[in-house]
DNA sequence: ATTCTTATTGCAAAATTTTTTCAATAAGGA
DNA sequence: TCCTTATTGAAAAAATTTTGCAATAAGAAT
């Protein structure tokens, strides 16, 4: 569905800093931080403050239209998701940031562990780290010019 | 291994901060932010400061002693981890975890994403919610007691 | 035990990140 | 075009994390 009308139904509105933010979540494909959506923003003359970053982060969040990706030191990074449950696959050099599904595959790895531990599991955070093709090849090159 | 043997081969010392924020971690079994931390060993008669706290984790973070734990909104708390690669169970309403191993039945799921993506794949974040079985019995009370 | 070296601490201050307040603005239904 | 009010931006406050440095104490050597 059309965000404008997601939000208005919901009695929101359709700002410039939503819009912003939106727009350079697409663009990059990769996790942002808040400050580095703000600069974004800035270097492309929208003049919106960082204080609304946060809150359409927050926002967007809360709608599922982001979502959060986790680093190994570092938290903090919001990329768009689709609707519906889905996971990252993160590139461990340039970043860009692909989703993928598969909760089925996932589900007798899960009940396997709900009778191990007796815990009844309902969800889950699953984000896997690697090399895109791009940066396989820049990385092979790289290689064999040591060499 | 012991993990005063562990610091000093590597020419670090086994100081008070540092045993009292892994003890702290050990009795709780849950995440913990560093605040959070800090005050229990306060409450201990621990006078270690905050800086400390936040110094200790991310020694305990670099020697894969501790691992951050990510919420949905929130990031940050750590936990115990042992050695090797282990995931994390935590229980969404008393938040206490417990680790569980599998990479291997992982294995095939990954290996599909990667022929899907074209992605090479060497690392993963993999995190479940659930609740444990004594949340489990008290949210069956409670339920009871309501009709 | 005692001494010596230096890794580590704690404090204070700085830097960074996030949240809050509130008047001014602008989105969008009427 | 008007009207209501959700949302914004600016400033300030609050919270979190990092840094510099002198004092301390861990642990190896004597």
């Amino acid at each position: 569905m059309d965000l404008q009308k997601q939000l208005n139904q919901q009695g929101m509105r359709l700002t410039r800093p939503r819009q912003v933010v939106m727009k350079i979540l697409e663009e990059t494909g990769r996790p942002l931080s808040p400050q580095v959506i703000h600069q974004l923003a800035l270097q492309d003359d929208e003049n919106i403050s960082l204080v609304s970053v946060y809150r359409t982060l927050d926002l967007l969040n809360e709608l599922h239209l982001v979502c959060r990706v986790h680093g190994d030191e570092d938290c903090q990074g919001y990329v768009l998701s689709s609707p519906g449950h889905h996971h990252q696959l993160v590139c461990r050099n340039c970043q860009k940031t692909v989703e993928f599904t598969g909760t089925t595959e996932l589900e007798p790895f899960i009940k396997a562990i709900q009778e191990q531990t007796g815990f009844q599991i309902d969800g889950h955070l699953l984000q896997l780290f690697g090399l895109c093709p791009q940066c396989q090849e820049k990385i092979k090159k790289h290689e064999s010019h040591k060499h």
